[in-house]
DNA sequence: AATGATTGGATCGTACATTATTTTTTGATT
DNA sequence: AATCAAAAAATAATGTACGATCCAATCATT
C-alpha cells in the first residue's frame, strides 16, 4: 500500500475495488465486529462473483482487517477500543522517530508548506470534518512522506486511514480542536527551532491526545447505542 | 497471523499452504528481488490451479511481500538491505517498549523460563544454527507474547520471521555470538533488578546489533556472489 | 516517428468437484 | 418418554477448469 503523493490534495476518495469497498465497510462498522464474511453473501452484496471476493478477503487478511480460520471462513476483526489503543501505541512510538528525522532534513520550503496547510486548517476551523481530516492528513504527510523508511511511513499511513475512518463517525470536541491547533503550531515552532526533542515530544502528545479522544468517543457510542453482539 | 504459544518448542515448521511456500521462497531468495510472479507459472511450479495462487499473492500483497500494479501483475518486493534496515528500525522502537512493559509484570516463573531457555542456548552454543534460531525466538517470545498489544506483538513476530529466514543463509560471526549471549544475560539481569530503562536499552542495542550483523552479511553476499539483476 | 494490429497475461465470471464443518435427523439406551 | 451418540444432510470453504474481456507492451505497417 503506497502512500499518496504529498503535493496533490485529492478529493474524498470513492472506493473503487471490491477490496476497498469491503475494507470501508469494516472500518465504518457496516460490517460489524466478528461478523462472518461468507463469500457467497458478499458476492451478492457487491454484485460480483466469488473470485474477486475471495481475493479481497485474502488481502484484508494480510492487512489484519479480517481473521480467517481454515475451512471456517473469514470474520471481521473487531475495530474496537483495544484495536485503536494498540495502533495508537505503535504510532506513538513511530511518529516521534519519523518527526525527529524530519527535523534534520527540513528545508525552508517544507516549513512554508506546513504553514500553508496549517493556515488552511485554521481557516476551515473544523467547519467541514471530512475536509479537515484530509488537511490534517496532508499536514503529517509532509513530515513523514519523504522518510527513507517506507515501511514505517506506510505503517503510519495504514494506521492513519483507520483512525480517519473512525473519526468520521463523530464530531471533534471543542477541547480537542484547540489542542490540535495548538499542537500543530507548536510542532512547526519546534521544527523551525531545530529542536528535535521538543518536536518528538509534541508529536507524541499529539498522537496520544488524538487516541484518547477517539477511544473516548467510541466508549460513549458503545454505551449509548447498544450494538448487537456477535452473530 | 497469530503467534505460536510460547510453551511449545515446535520443530522446524514445514510450509503447508501455497501462501507459506511462496513467502518462504521470497524470503529465502529463491524468488529473486523484483521477479515477476506470473500466476500461470506459479500454478505450475506449486502444482495447483491459478485461483489459490492469486489468493496467496493477495495475502502476500497485504503483508507487503509482494507489490502489484493493476493489470501488470505481481512482483517480489526486494528483501534487501534497505528492507532489513527498515524493519530493524521499527523493531528498535517497538521491542524496548514491549520489554519495558514486561519488566512491570514479570514473575519469578517468567524469569526462570528465560533462564532455562538461555541455558539451552548457551549449551547449544550455536552448534545447530536452525535450533539456535528457534531458541532465540522463544527467548524473546517469552517477553513479548503476553503483551496486551497484539498488534505490536504480531508486528514483532512478522519481522522476526523475516530476519530468521535471512539469517539462515549465513553463519553467526564469533563476535556476534558472544554479544548475543552477553546481551541476553544482561537483559535477564536488568529484568530481575526491575530496571526497565536498562532492559529497554539492552534490547535496543540487541536489535541494532542483530540488524547490523545481518546487513553486513547481506552486503558481503551481494558483493561476492553477484546476483542476476531484475528480469 | 506515428498509427494500428497482435499478443501475453492479468482480471473477472461462471460452473462444478471436493472437502471440512455445522446442523439435523435418526436410533439405541436408560 | 427423555437423553445422548452416531449417522446423514446441509452449509460453506476450498480447489479446479475454462472462457471472456480488458489492458499494456510489442511488433508491423505506413
Amino acid at each position: 500500500m503506497d502512500t499518496q503523493p504529498a503535493a496533490t490534495i485529492d478529493v474524498e476518495p470513492v472506493p473503487a475495488s471490491i477490496y476497498e469497498l469491503i475494507r470501508e465497510d469494516i472500518i465504518s462498522g457496516k460490517l460489524g465486529p466478528n461478523e462472518r464474511l461468507k463469500v457467497a453473501d458478499l458476492a451478492e452484496r457487491y454484485g460480483t462473483s466469488t473470485n474477486p471476493i475471495r481475493e479481497a478477503l485474502q488481502q484484508l487478511r494480510g492487512e489484519d482487517f479480517v481473521v480467517m480460520e481454515p475451512h471456517r471462513g473469514a470474520r471481521v476483526r473487531p475495530i474496537d477500543e483495544n484495536f485503536v489503543r494498540d495502533i495508537i501505541e505503535i504510532a506513538a512510538l513511530i511518529e516521534p522517530a519519523l518527526t525527529r528525522w524530519f527535523v534534520g532534513i527540513v528545508t525552508e520550503a517544507d516549513i512554508a508548506q506546513l504553514e500553508a496547510v496549517q493556515r488552511e486548517i485554521e481557516e476551515l476551523n473544523f467547519a467541514d470534518p471530512s475536509r479537515h481530516g484530509q488537511l490534517d492528513t496532508v499536514f503529517h504527510q509532509v513530515i513523514y512522506d519523504r522518510h527513507y523508511n517506507r515501511h514505517a511511513a506506510d505503517l503510519w499511513w495504514r494506521h492513519r486511514e483507520v483512525l480517519r475512518a473512525i473519526s468520521r463517525r463523530f464530531p471533534t470536541s471543542l477541547g480537542r480542536r484547540t489542542a490540535v491547533l495548538r499542537e500543530h503550531r507548536e510542532l512547526i515552532e519546534a521544527i523551525r527551532a531545530q529542536d528535535a526533542d521538543r518536536a518528538a515530544a509534541v508529536i507524541a502528545a499529539h498522537v496520544e491526545g488524538s487516541g484518547r479522544h477517539i477511544i473516548e468517543h467510541m466508549r460513549l457510542a458503545r454505551a449509548t447505542g447498544a450494538r448487537k453482539p456477535l452473530t
